[in-house]
DNA sequence: CATGAATGAGTTTTCATTCAT
DNA sequence: AATGAATGAAAACTCATTCAT
């Protein structure tokens, strides 16, 4: 039984726990009903994780690093999970060809681990850190490339804005349930050259 | 008197739980903290409102209709909350100017009842029903402008994401409270026209 | 029903408390028996006392900060919970008068609270700064008492053990429930003058 | 070899319970958290012990029994821990000799066994039954030397409250890790010799 | 002899809601 | 119209103990 056995349980509370948050959301999701749906008693589930902050972060963990590990790797480490200020330069000749990559590298490991990614972009408030981080990511991606607003109040605003609309469109093309892989690459290629032009657009503006 | 009274506790409970949502979103919002900061007891606060989800119901309603009569009005009552269906035909002439008109009456109606927009837009699963409109409301005036696509599951999986980015946008512009009324008008034109020039380029493409 | 009851309960559950804490000690008492034993749902506890741990700090607090004042007033603010380190020079002549002082005040605190002294002096964890802090003080009384010994851990050691016998002793006497008060402070006194002659003769020792 | 083994294991878990015990107390000493560090797992545990309980009673059985006998062998098997009434008279000259005789084994037993000796005097509540004999037995010791006194009432009352302190102060002066085992004899004659007068003196009194 | 998975009753705490007054 | 006491079900989590292997 043993260790056979174990995996499996911790497959199923895995599974049961990922439909929850999906379904539910973080704070709806107890473990009592994970625990349920994976045919085990609340009290068997503390031994595979010892809380649900756990569970949670060994559910969207890997997909994470994965996230990060791209970014690093793409920024010559200027970039990354870990830091607060980023010591990056992008040329805009440049942006194009990252923001598509990126866009490449969601799509592929969406397609990997469809359900943590979505977790990972529905539920943010799971980690936190990981919300704030993404943001300001593009955020800086977008800010690189606008040098006239009327304001800059308005130019934070707006670029705040267009970074927002990025994780939410992305997450919003994942969530559709009918493409696959190549469409959806597709789909989210066109999605982001979009916004390249639209923030070129702006920056042009006035 | 009576009645006075009424409508003034009232008043404060829904300012009360403004207050709340927006700081601990609805999960975090309790009756009681709500009641409490309203000066009124839990208990009393049932004889206004039967249940948690009438309070918010309530709150969110007003804004949610007078969204729905603005666009009720600029779509010749074509588009609508109640109707599944939209009968509605735009010209791709008047995009612009419908879609800036949609941006300058959604700051106003921000500006008229900045906390009730706030929740309306962050708090969506309050009213699934409101954010599925919305989402559809703006899929439908985006999907009127994009002719040509890979697949049709790829044109909707775009126009969806595109819907769901405008909002986030929106939302994030609202929430940096450095803007004043003015800025803010023009943050979400600048915004919107990125989104215009994005679906005309999409449009475009192949 | 009001005000009333609420009182009448809050003293119910304050006494189910006590008895179980003087049965079972802190960890062993659970919110739920001392519900129980009040009449009261588990739920409604928490209306009175927002934690378990309050609970205990309310029952015991009073008494807490009589003996704190006693000790205060008697050492010309020398020494108190508050404070780390003492800064007051006892006189050898004045120790007698002292250690009798706090032994009278000690059995009157008993007879105006005897639930709680039991409860403060024998789960002393509950609040462990009060503890370290009631043994501190005998320890300070004592090591002004003794100058030589043959090496200084043995007297720190006996210093310490002697402070920590007092506090044994006086809580076996205030359990004998045989006693009125008059015998109760005859007992204590007696114990305690024991002790400033054992002290004495120690210290003449070698 | 399986008698071998069995063995090590059984002191293994026995070594690991007493460094729980010491740390955290009975109630916080968890058996999985004995049984990890015993190398052993939970379930394993329990073929060398069938409960907690039992496993407490196992550890400070062995030092029990020490004390006991020794108390006995100089009562003239007039004390014991099996007997409920004790039919020893002692002479009041014999009682310091037997007094530093028993203050001597206890430091001896201790050097053997600090661990179970702690246990013994830290936890009492572990086996009460122990407690109330070894106040009784000292209780007895003490109360023969005492002729007069104010009450029979006080006279019980200050008696039982002596052999409590020397129970806890001889506790006191074993935790006190920075004594040799010379140094600790020395400590516990100082520390019982100071009973020994503050009783005569008490006898004397009135 | 040993494993480790599983249980079930327990713990403290929170909260929407009801109800007697 | 209002109070505030009370409920009951739920939450996350712990732990002694059992049992199939």
């Amino acid at each position: 039984m043993a260790q056979v056995l174990k995996d499996e349980v911790r497959e199923r509370i895995i599974v049961s726990a990922k439909q929850e948050l999906l379904k539910n959301g973080y704070k709806d999701s107890s473990m009592r009903s994970i625990a349920k749906g994976a045919g085990v008693t609340a009290g068997n589930l503390y031994r595979y994780f010892t809380s649900k902050d756990e569970l949670i972060k060994t559910i969207v963990g890997d997909t994470l690093l994965r996230i990060n590990e791209f970014v690093k790797k793409n920024t010559d480490d200027g970039v990354s999970l870990e830091k607060d200020d980023f010591s990056w330069q992008i040329q805009k000749s440049d942006l194009t060809t990252i923001i598509n990559d990126l866009g490449d590298e969601l799509v592929k490991i969406y397609y990997e681990r469809p359900e943590e990614m979505l977790i990972l972009l529905m539920h943010s408030r799971i980690s936190a850190a990981m919300d704030a981080w993404l943001t300001r990511l593009i955020y800086y991606f977008i800010s690189q490339m606008i040098d006239s607003y009327e304001t800059t109040a308005i130019k934070t605003a707006v670029t705040k804005s267009y970074a927002a609309s990025i994780i939410g469109g992305i997450r919003e093309i994942f969530v559709s349930d009918k493409l696959d892989q190549a469409e959806m690459t597709t789909a989210v290629r066109i999605y982001l050259s979009g916004f390249i032009m639209m923030i070129d657009a702006s920056a042009k503006r006035k």
